[in-house]
DNA sequence: GGAAAGTATATACACGGTCTATGTAAATCG
DNA sequence: CGATTTACATAGACCGTGTATATACTTTCC
């Protein structure tokens, strides 16, 4: 029986901070990743989505627009994306992904995954699927907060 | 039928560093939070478990060493924790929590249910029960990734 | 069509957070 | 008891992030 109490409800978005940031942390470090996770997010949004804009990247990240700017600045001096001006809109800078983005995105992918699989390879096919299940209900969470 | 493929998990772990790392963050700065992250674990941490020494708190949030001193002094400064020598060793820092660092991390709970309460109020049992499983199977994961 | 307001991005500056390398003192071991 | 190991702190460097502000462009409204 799940309590749907404001004191369960309460609870478990505590719970799913702590110990999301928690496991992300580790799990990045584990897979020896240099960069930040903000850079290799906007990567990944930029290969799913397509060009995207800056102030459209930090709205996405939930960062400060001069924030993405700097994150921007220095997956371009790496040669990870580029900038281009937007023929409608000559304030705004288009960011796109290069190659070598995208090849740096699929060796963070690799490391990450050969970190962490013995540790989900250890899991029952019940919980790979409430963990499946769970990160898309996360990504939907995030998205909701992040709209208002 | 859930897949239990390299590809399949492999692609988990890295949508569960990818979302479970956006979410906290996008949580954490709807709550209006001002402290890090890792200090209201570390808050957390000496309220669930006790005591605990300087090196005990950064092997379990898997930062370094001076990292970890860093944080302590910055809540110590801020009087949510006190150190204290070890009787035992002279040569460890124990760190307790104070009334203040108590009430300072009730206040961050509050803050984090208001603000995540109404998108996880929007979901039915199931999920709600799929992200209670997924919390519990998150510090698991990072638990043992810190073990080696 | 021109001034005022709004928008997109960049820059300046400050500080927190993290790392590696090293220092210091205490404990342990042979 | 001397050498090694352990626990923590300090030093120095750099990334990541925020707020405040500047700059350039666009939109709106007489």
């Amino acid at each position: 029986m799940i309590s749907q109490s404001p004191e369960g409800v309460d609870q478990l978005a505590v719970r799913l901070i702590s110990q999301g940031s928690r496991f992300a942390r580790t799990a990045s470090r584990r897979a020896g990743e240099q960069r930040s996770l903000i850079a290799l997010r906007v990567l990944a949004n930029l290969q799913q989505e397509g060009d995207l804009r800056v102030g459209e990247l930090a709205r996405r990240e939930t960062i400060s627009q001069p924030a993405m700017t700097a994150t921007v600045n220095r997956l371009e001096e790496d040669g990870l994306v580029a900038r281009a001006a937007d023929p409608a809109d000559a304030r705004a800078a288009i960011v796109r992904i290069t190659d070598a983005g995208g090849a740096e995105l699929e060796a963070f992918r690799m490391r990450a995954a050969a970190g962490v699989r013995p540790a989900l390879e250890a899991l029952g096919e019940d919980d790979l699927a409430v963990l499946g299940r769970a990160a898309a209900l996360l990504q939907q969470l995030a998205d909701r907060l992040n709209d208002r």
